[in-house]
DNA sequence: GCCAACGTTGGC
DNA sequence: GCCAACGTTGGC
């Protein structure tokens, strides 16, 4: 079992939005790094921390589990909608989704300025991407690290620890490694 | 709303 | 393959 956390912006779909719905696709992730998180490495049951960016304050306010493992993101294909991606079909799915069920809202968020003070060097947070300058929307959380953002935030859940993180993903490094893509059209 | 840092694009 | 220019993220 891995650990992840994911970040929203609250005034377009909140913890709160996932507590009334119970699950949602976890569409829009546009970025590469966080598509293959997703894609090759989510599992069912995973434990989700939800990570609520453009938000007074800015933290991490519940969990959620993942409910349904990567499939293809057709919010791409619709020429309607905000997500298009005009170099991904079908036949050739460039962008990824999961699904995530709802679990609960955390008794006390877990503000930015508490994440960073724990990720000073030394902490038990240290090198987590979130309190660092990454914009990384979905990342990985080790098992002691999810355990204690858990403790900060008076949850109930604790890590699963049936196995760590998926095979050479270490959170540590996360912000830098680049991203191996397939050789593919430019756009003109 | 500002804007620094980030991530991607694309000319060379 | 470098790197300037561009668009986006996300804290403030």
């Amino acid at each position: 079992m891995a650990h992840w956390l994911v970040k929203t912006e609250p005034d377009a779909f909140s913890i709160a939005d996932l507590k009334r719905l119970g699950r949602t696709s976890w569409d829009g992730v546009r970025n590469y790094q966080a598509r293959n998180f997703m894609r090759d490495d989510m599992q069912h049951g995973d434990w989700v921390l939800v990570y609520h960016s453009n938000a007074k304050p800015p933290g991490v306010v519940g969990l959620a589990e993942v409910v349904r493992t990567a499939y293809a993101d057709h919010t791409a294909w619709d020429p309607a909608s905000k997500y298009f991606d005009e170099l991904s079909s079908p036949q050739d799915p460039r962008w990824y989704m999961v699904d995530v069920g709802f679990v609960e809202v955390f008794p006390q968020m877990v503000p930015l300025d508490e994440l960073r003070h724990h990720g000073e060097p030394g902490g038990v947070l240290e090198g987590m991407p979130v309190t660092g300058k990454s914009r990384l929307s979905v990342q990985p959380v080790t098992p002691d690290q999810f355990d204690a953002i858990v403790a900060m935030a008076g949850g109930k859940k604790r890590a699963r620890k049936r196995r760590s993180l998926p095979a050479g993903v270490q959170p540590s490094k996360v912000a830098k490694p680049a991203v191996a893509q397939p050789p593919r059209p430019r756009a003109r």
